[in-house]
DNA sequence: TAAAAATACTCCATAGGTATTTTAT
DNA sequence: ATAAAATACCTATGGAGTATTTTTA
């Protein structure tokens, strides 16, 4: 579980497409694919559900996951510009 | 600014020694000296004042993240248990 | 059959370690 | 003089890519 991997699993719930939140993160499809099967063996179980073309959905697990991935991330970005604008 | 380093900046901050919070976090000395210097590149400013061997001190920007730091890394444990409390 | 995801592979950057030097009391 | 932090150096892991194959609607 690591900032990374909580940013792309934040855009491909978002977008429910591995292929679309790539090109939104400027990363390949595969590194996506790569970056939640990381996840999902960090936190030990599936997060998304596969099928071939069809758009993939949410586990229970992943829906669980979700708020707190977003807090995390918002977190983190208040915290930088905390940092950045009293300098 | 990723979690290992957010997690070496907690611990540092803590104990205020670089060498005490790579013994508590298994990791040695200057591996902790490298993650805080990347945390600080990271965010752009120093978060630490060096003074050889005497206690070093959170400069006002360490102690800005401080808190953020804390938030983010227990919201990280929570997910985390959520996620195996759950299953 | 076409789209999207998964797999296979390659390469390089970085995170970690040990050994040593520098610093400040 | 000594305790702590910084630096130098090396290695191995993993994160990123491209090319390709598999899957299923």
């Amino acid at each position: 579980m690591d900032l990374q991997r909580l940013r792309a699993f934040r855009e491909v719930a978002r977008e429910l497409s591995f292929t679309r939140a790539a090109r939104n993160l400027h990363y390949s499809q595969p590194t996506v694919t790569a970056q939640i099967k990381g996840l999902e063996e960090s936190v030990g179980t599936p997060l998304f559900v596969r099928r071939g073309n069809r758009a993939i959905e949410l586990t229970a697990a992943g829906a669980r996951l979700r708020p707190y991935a977003d807090q995390i991330l918002d977190l983190v970005e208040a915290a930088r510009s905390e940092l950045l604008t009293r300098r």
